[in-house]
DNA sequence: CGAACGTCGTAC
DNA sequence: GACGTACGACGTTCGT
């Protein structure tokens, strides 16, 4: 059974230790002279942390051979360092073989040192929902400590939290990596400022916040030190960087892989023997004598490296599991796996089933598409390992007799159909629906692998169960595709013999059994996590296939009118486009718009495509259309052939002829910010700002009898951005039921509200909606037609009107960089390690996000709580 | 011929 | 390069 334990993952830094163990201790030899006290040092320490802390994840992390990306970066990069002591040396292969045999994953990166491994693993594990402790010598690993990571030396044996950082240092961990960049390491290399120590560091941080912000205000700082600091100014960014720990190495081994082994204790008194450690030797007398061979060392090739500061390889020596572990192992992977053909096996699951607290529960269908799918079987898993699968509509040549489907669905209805009979799948919004096209109306529906993927961390990896079970359980599933083929030779669910769909169908229910115990702990673990996803996630389930289920009416003639229409306006401006450029081409193709307009027809580059071609977006073509005909004729056929292709022509065609509706499918578990998304159609998306395009909406109808009510928010992100910051003077315009661009705009352009001009208000709504997107001032000028000096001046003067709101942004970033993940009012994380990534590019991105995250992702929670509460509203029957 | 990618455009 | 989150149509390229 895989469980995960509440137990923080350890990552030791070894080689910091065997450092400091060699100097510290005095030179110990055995009997043949061969030095063993660095190894004895580090092997007490992990000795005693082991006792401390009996980690069920743990690795020892050694920097590997060769040089490494500092030294690109950096000529100097620890040069005055003195090369090895031999005596170190030829102790660090003993030392390495004895970690392994004492079950301790080992770890070492070619091209990056033990500090960036260990930085990247915790943010891994922050984002996997673990706890981290540290241990190292090494100050610069304060730069990693926040709420999940704290550090330990076990030297002095002295702990750093967030507070611990501050209270040694005097600036928080966020800031640890400016004062490294200042006060520099003499033994590292890294320059820093001159005259420039702890103190004076800690101060500039205190009153600066930030080395950025420093650096903006250089000219007021005051005496020698000032001057030290306004010459020496172009070695920060390269002390920063030198200083800065990497988060975002590829590693090939994941903090929840590095499980602790017991030890290989014929391995083990093999080295103290050797190293004559009499003591612990003795120890191990009274254990068993029954070992396995000798250590076996695995290169694992890493990810190819994506960056050229990538990690070549990686080294990771695990010693293979002893015989005993073998067979728990075996105990643990083998499955008794039954196909029900018989009405006595189905009374037996029937009765086990009603015995359960909690069963897993699988549908196997002839489709994806939750309307026309047809149940071809069922699949049950009470306890892991145990399933069962109830074919019930296969047929092939040679298909086994099997239960008759609607006698075993009626056996089973008030089972599924009871509320008080908990259970569990990976999106059970599917079996749900599937269920009611058999008139089974799903209950109990406690616990969505999928959904409590999500909660835990939206972004960690897509929430199918193939990506789930190889990423939490590291178990290859069966595929879909495996055992069903692809493309035109696929073949129905029903068509698949019962050899390979039997497996395939109890592995489902199994595997999500097995994944509801690696997440439910985690989830239970964080108690605000667990209540979005018990108050929220959850009860959507019902409420969302109900939506999809009774599906929208669409009055088709209508939108057949429009295609024809718009078919005859974009043949005539198709017409007049050829003739502008003086020859035919595809207006729908950007290669060859590109080329007529930018080659043929000569026409000046605005911007660029992110692969370097020249764009024709939206905006050039606006840019362009001041000096030749033919951008705007362009224009006007994309508005109309979108509408076309994307609308009249496709959402007629989606209509599902037993319903005589189309049927969106919502998904709950895609977006990074708790958004829903909707596709096929995608119905968040139709028209609505121009004119042409709300002609769409027209053929959204009601059934005679029936009205189409429609409920919104208004202006809700800003309005969150009022509670989140607690602005007074955003918090007064809500609370007066201002137009809020109005208001914006009368507060930064200094005129009457009644005075505003509509071109302020335009500017003004532009910075609303950009502060929620994290823009820039470019981005802000860009979307104004202003130059740059401007939008900063309305962005400064926006700041200005309202303080609270920039203090908001600068706590959110803060906190972000410092905790790895950003929170909505209602407890919903988006995880974002790049906030600390070295490339500003990404950096920079992970800020926007932290920014909008917030807003966007408490606007969704907002919006399913309503939908929650509407739906309640409603009469139907119960869930 | 289908998958993957690039570009563009629709919504909030 | 520069504004967050999605889905999807179409054209193009690439590999089978």
């Amino acid at each position: 059974m895989t469980e995960t334990s509440s137990k923080p993952l350890l990552l030791i830094d070894g080689s910091s230790y065997l450092y400091r163990a060699f100097h510290a201790l005095p030179p110990l030899t055995n009997s043949h002279g061969d030095p063993t006290g660095a190894v004895y040092g580090v092997v007490n320490m992990l000795r005693k942390l082991l006792a401390d802390y009996q980690p069920d994840r743990i690795a020892v992390v050694f920097d590997a051979k060769g040089r490494t990306f500092r030294d690109d970066l950096f000529a100097q990069y620890k040069a005055h360092r003195p090369p090895m002591p031999d005596d170190l040396r030829s102790q660090i292969e003993p030392l390495h073989a004895m970690v392994v045999a004492m079950g301790l994953p080992l770890l070492m990166v070619a091209g990056v040192e033990a500090d960036d491994v260990i930085g990247t693993l915790a943010m891994q594990a922050t984002a996997a929902g673990l706890h981290t402790v540290i241990s190292t010598g090494d100050k610069d690993m304060a730069q990693l400590v926040d709420s999940h990571v704290t550090l330990i030396n076990t030297m002095n044996n002295t702990t750093l939290d967030v507070s611990g950082v501050v209270e040694k240092f005097g600036v928080t961990p966020a800031q640890i990596i400016d004062y490294l960049a200042l006060v520099g390491d003499t033994s590292d290399n890294i320059p820093g400022i001159p005259k420039v120590g702890p103190k004076t560091a800690a101060k500039w941080l205190q009153e600066y916040g930030t080395l950025d912000n420093l650096l903006a205000h250089a000219d007021q700082v005051s005496g020698k030190v000032g001057e030290s600091l306004r010459e020496n100014m172009h070695l920060l960014p390269l002390s920063r960087q030198l200083a800065t720990i990497r988060c975002d190495v590829p590693l090939a081994v994941a903090p929840l892989d590095l499980h602790r082994q017991s030890p290989d204790v014929r391995a083990l008194r093999e080295g103290y023997k050797r190293m004559e450690f009499k003591t612990w030797l003795a120890q191990l007398v009274e254990q068993g004598e029954q070992c396995v061979d000798a250590t076996q060392q695995v290169v694992i090739a890493g990810d190819q490296p994506k960056q050229k500061l990538a990690a070549e390889y990686v080294t990771l020596a695990i010693r293979p599991p002893r015989m005993a572990e073998v067979l728990e192992m075996q105990e643990q992977l083998s499955s008794h796996y039954d196909t029900v053909l018989t009405q006595v096996q189905l009374d037996t699951w029937l009765v086990r089933l009603a015995q359960a607290e909690l069963f897993a529960f699988d549908t196997e269908t002839t489709s994806l598409d939750y309307i026309q799918a047809e149940i071809v079987g069922v699949s049950f898993a009470v306890q892991p390992g145990e399933a069962a699968y109830v074919p019930l509509a296969h047929d092939y040549p040679g298909a086994p007799d099997q239960l008759s489907r609607d006698a075993v669905l009626a056996q089973l209805k008030p089972l599924l159909e009871d509320a008080t009979r908990l259970k569990l799948g990976q999106n059970l919004k599917y079996d749900m629906s599937v269920l009611a096209n058999y008139d089974i109306n799903l209950a109990g529906i406690r616990y969505d692998t999928m959904l409590e993927s999500y909660v835990l961390n939206s972004t960690g990896s897509r929430h199918d169960m193939d990506t789930l079970a190889l990423t939490h359980l590291d178990y290859k599933t069966v595929h879909f595709e495996d055992i069903a083929g692809k493309g035109v030779r696929q073949i129905t669910f029903n068509q698949i013999a019962l050899e390979q769909a039997s497996p395939y169908a109890c592995e489902d229910a199994d595997i999500t059994l097995r994944l509801h115990h690696a997440f439910w702990p985690r989830l239970r673990a964080a108690p605000g996590l667990q209540k979005l996803f018990d108050d929220i996630e959850m009860p959507l389930v019902p409420v969302l296939s109900r939506i999809e289920r009774n599906g929208v009416l669409i009055d088709a003639q209508m939108l057949h009118r429009q295609s024809d229409e718009l078919a005859r306006q974009i043949l005539s401006l198709q017409e007049q486009a050829y003739v502008a450029a003086g020859q035919p081409f595809n207006l729908d193709s950007p290669k060859q718009v590109q080329m007529i307009l930018f080659d043929k027809l000569g026409l000046p580059v605005i911007e660029k495509t992110p692969t370097g071609q020249p764009s024709t977006g939206e905006s050039v073509l606006q840019e362009l259309a001041f000096v030749h005909p033919l951008p705007k004729l362009i224009l006007e056929s994309r508005t109309l052939s979108k509408l076309k292709s994307t609308y009249t022509d496709k959402l007629p065609a989606q209509i599902d002829p037993r319903t005589g509706r189309v049927h969106t499918s919502y998904h709950q578990a895609v977006t990074a910010t708790g958004r829903l998304s909707s596709s096929n159609p995608n119905l968040q998306n139709i028209p609505i700002r121009s004119a042409e395009g709300r002609r769409i909406r027209q053929a959204f109808i009601a059934p005679p009898g029936y009205k189409i009510v429609a409920a919104d928010y208004s202006q809700i992100e800003l309005r969150i951005m009022a509670h989140l910051s607690q602005d007074a003077g955003l918090l007064n315009a809500f609370a007066r039921g201002d137009d809020i661009h109005r208001a914006t705009a009368a507060e930064i352009f200094g005129v009457a509200v009644n005075q505003v001009s509509s071109d302020q208000r335009r500017s003004a709504k532009a910075i609303n909606f950009g502060l929620i997107y994290g823009m820039s001032a470019f981005g802000l000028a860009r979307q104004l037609d202003v130059d740059r000096s401007s939008a900063q001046e309305y962005m400064n003067r926006y700041f200005a009107r309202y303080p609270g709101v920039k203090i908001f942004m600068d706590i959110t970033r803060a906190q972000t960089a410092e905790r790895g993940y950003v929170e909505t009012l209602f407890g919903r994380r988006l995880y974002l390690p790049d906030i600390k990534s070295r490339n500003g590019q990404r950096r920079q991105y992970a800020e926007r996000a932290a920014i909008n995250a917030p807003m966007q992702g408490t606007a969704a929670d907002i919006i399913k709580l309503a939908m929650l509460k509407a739906d309640a509203m409603t009469a139907h029957s119960s869930d």
